[in-house]
DNA sequence: AAACCTGATACCATCGGTGGTATGTCCTGG
DNA sequence: CCAGGACATACCACCGATGGTATCAGGTTT
């Protein structure tokens, strides 16, 4: 190790991380909410016939289409699979550009 | 019967994807855990110092990468940003021609 | 007006992931 | 042989997401 670099990249990270990632994470929820929605407009579903469709209650999709919390990646999946549509997740590089 | 079914399995599955969501949620969680422990790796990082880095402890990494559990999104975000990568979470779908 | 559907909110119980600690195993270096 | 690092597992406590129910507001229909 050269200079103990990854000390100094926590350190340099150790501040902003935490808070990062829940603003990240609360993003990503909001934003999902709002596809989710639009695709069970798109197929003018009510909450409560999505709700069937995924095993969720009527109000546990109300909430997650507000943002009001972040989903699960099993909910996710239930919900993908609802829509006949497939869940990407994945941790892609930063391209330097 | 052996034979059976897939068909079957799939047919009556119609109306409750929980199985399958489940399924997909947990290779889902692998495939993470495979990625990350290469990402890891890749770096020469040690589970200690991704833990530091995502303000999580050396056990939830060392289930995570296992495939244990299937991590939330707001641990995938910490260890997006510790990767200094971006995380990606979409509901594509699966139009299938 | 009443009956109905839709969506949003509140409360509570349960489940699952995580944090923390301790421990076990394997490997490498002294 | 012994010491240390790395990874895995076990146990327990806490927290957040979900399930379930009930309730409320808004709109539509009769």
């Amino acid at each position: 190790m050269a200079t103990t670099s990854w000390n100094d990249v926590k350190a340099a990270r150790n501040g902003d991380s935490a808070v990062e990632a829940a603003y990240a994470a609360a993003q990503l929820a909001f934003e999902l909410g709002e596809q989710v929605r639009a695709m069970r407009e798109e197929r003018g579903w009510s909450q409560r016939q999505l709700s069937a469709l995924t095993g969720m209650s009527q109000p546990a999709i109300a909430r997650f289409e507000a943002g009001g919390t972040t989903p699960t990646l099993p909910i996710l999946e239930r919900i993908a699979i609802a829509f006949d549509s497939t869940l990407s997740v994945q941790l892609k590089p930063k391209e330097v550009a």
